[in-house]
RNA sequence: GGUCCCAUCGUCUAGUGGUUAGGACAUCAGGUUUUCAUCCUGGAAACAGGGGUUCAAUUCCCCUUGGGACUACCA
């Protein structure tokens, strides 16, 4: 049991390509199989600089460990495995063979068409309502006249020849059932392009056999292309894999998901803050549902209760909402050390560098020092608020700078019954009763909130009428953490300086 | 145009020849006696249409409609 994730190294990591990547992976391990990393760059227009390499530390990233292909060391590329190279484009000779065993056995011929014959002959079939196909010219070519064009040095490609023979070509689907195509309707693809480089379907089929691939998980896309793929495999003696087309993930029109209607780098949701295991739990369920109620599954829980039989045959709209919705939940099941050692990296602004809270890291949190205890804090108190980390650093500005803006449009608010007389009150209150207690009461959230509610009864005032300017002066915000919350987190000095600095500028 | 695929709430989906068609996200209302969020409770929301088969179809078959993929010397 072997399957194989077999990407075009095209500059990044396509969601949709991380989700099959993903299938393939979970069908493997689940079976106790291989799984393969092979590298799909016989396009030489296309060869972006450093995209293997991006590729292969994205896989990583999400914990898509393969047992064979490229793989990073110290900056460079090595390969691993028995079968490689796994680079294609380092296999054009074992492609030439097959190509040339091809033609020898009139499966395959040489064809010297221009671009020009083919695109007017397209025009004229797609005048004519025909399917444009390729019309054959050349394979009536005499012998003769084939060899003294390439002895001339013509450029030509290789053309599979599609028999008509059986009239059926049939395969079984895992996801989709019995397939029936008329070979009639099959174009006589091109094999082996002018530039000595296979394409993606000779690549493809050479490359599954001898890999040893048995199972090939790949894109909806390639359904149309597979009895093309099948008739390669019957030409050549070989017994075609088990193949399984997983649904495509769509933009919200539904067409196949693309650049310019969002995000389709994966590197862009990891940029974004979006957990790894959010990302694989929300994609892995595009498609796929266990069939029970539970909807949270780690890659282990998936490894164990994936099945290709399970697998959706309608393409899914890729929901962000859904998503963020993932990424809170698991948001919230990190520990706040866990969550700092996140958010850390991205808290590099004028106002706050990494230095200054110093690293979390398990021996800080076993000990943490003052400023690292409040950070930590503070991260707990912003904790079930955030859908992504890249929130992180907003969220968390008020506990980092020195001042908060004063705002004395959203003190007054006619809604909490806040005008400037009450707002001084609750403010001489606030810290007339904050001075007499003590840190401990402070940090202590439910102890301080007694005292506060309290001392607001006793003067007779409102909660919102205390609460609502507390809130503004400690916070700067429209919308916030509570005020008990961020007081405690605060502490008493950085507290009390706040409210003073907001009873100031009133008076 | 041709080939092929697909079709349950807005979205992801469960489901069965007889169900009050279930869940989740989003949304709306309420609660958690300050905003926001979390959390809790409740509401609204779907079987594309038409024919069959059948005692009975959302479920099986056909057609229509709608959507999509492919149709390169790209993958």
């Amino acid at each position: 049991m072997k399957t194989r994730f077999a990407p075009s190294p095209t500059g990044f990591l396509h969601i949709g390509g991380l989700r099959t990547a993903l299938y393939a992976y979970l069908f493997a391990r689940q079976n106790k199989g291989g799984f393969i990393l092979r590298i799909e760059d016989t396009d030489q227009k296309r060869y972006t600089e450093g995209a293997t390499e991006n590729l292969i530390r994205t896989l990583d990233w999400f914990g898509l460990h393969y047992d064979e292909g490229p793989y990073l060391e110290n900056g460079g590329l090595k390969e691993k495995g028995d079968f490689g190279p796994y680079f294609q484009s380092h296999r054009t000779e074992i492609y030439k063979k097959y190509s040339d065993e091809l033609v020898a056995q009139g499966h395959a011929y040489p064809c010297f068409c221009s671009e020009e014959r083919l695109e007017k002959m397209r025009m004229q079939q797609a005048a004519n309502k025909q399917a444009p196909m390729y019309d054959r010219h050349c394979l009536f070519l005499s012998p003769d006249e084939v060899k003294q064009r390439i002895e001339r040095g013509d450029l030509y490609v290789i053309r599979q020849r599609i028999q008509e023979d059986p009239p059926r070509i049939v395969f079984e689907d895992t996801v989709r059932g019995n397939m029936e195509f008329d070979p009639k309707t099959i174009d006589d693809q091109v094999l082996i392009k002018s530039d000595g480089f296979p394409t993606y379907h000779l690549a493809n089929v050479v490359d599954d056999h001898m890999m040893g691939i048995t199972h090939v998980i790949r894109g909806e896309e390639w359904l149309p292309s597979t009895p093309k793929h099948i008739a390669l495999y019957q030409a050549l003696g070989w017994e075609p894999p088990t193949f399984a087309h997983i649904p495509l993930l769509l933009n919200p029109d539904k067409t196949k998901l693309s650049k310019r209607q969002g995000d389709v780098a994966a590197e862009d949701y990891i940029q974004k803050g979006y957990l790894r295991e959010a990302i694989i739990n929300f994609i892995a369920f595009l498609g796929w549902n266990p069939g029970t109620e539970e909807e949270f599954f780690s890659m282990n829980d998936l490894v164990e209760k994936f099945s290709i039989s399970r697998v959706q045959k309608a393409g899914a709209i890729f929901n962000i909402e859904k998503l963020e919705w993932f990424n809170g939940h698991y948001i919230r099941q990190k520990t706040p050390a866990e969550l700092a050692q996140l958010i850390l990296p991205r808290l590099q602004t004028k106002w706050f560098h990494e230095s200054e809270y110093g690293q979390i890291t398990e021996e800080s949190v076993d000990n943490p020092d003052e400023k690292t205890k409040y950070f930590l804090k503070a991260v707990e108190v912003i904790q079930t608020r955030m859908k992504t980390l890249e929130e992180a650093p907003d969220m968390l500005k008020f506990f980092l700078e020195d001042e908060v803006p004063f705002d004395e449009a959203l003190l007054m608010r006619e809604k909490m019954k806040v005008d400037k007389g009450v707002a001084i009150t609750a403010f001489t209150k606030l810290i007339e009763t904050m001075e007499g207690m003590s840190e401990e009461d402070i940090k202590d959230e439910e102890k301080q909130k007694e005292i506060l509610m309290q001392m607001i009864q006793d003067a007779g005032l409102k909660n919102g009428q205390v609460l609502w300017p507390m809130r503004v002066a400690l916070t700067g915000a429209e919308y916030s953490p509570g005020s008990f919350e961020v007081a405690a987190a605060l502490g008493k000095e950085k507290s009390l300086r706040r409210l003073q600095a907001y009873l100031d500028k009133l008076s």
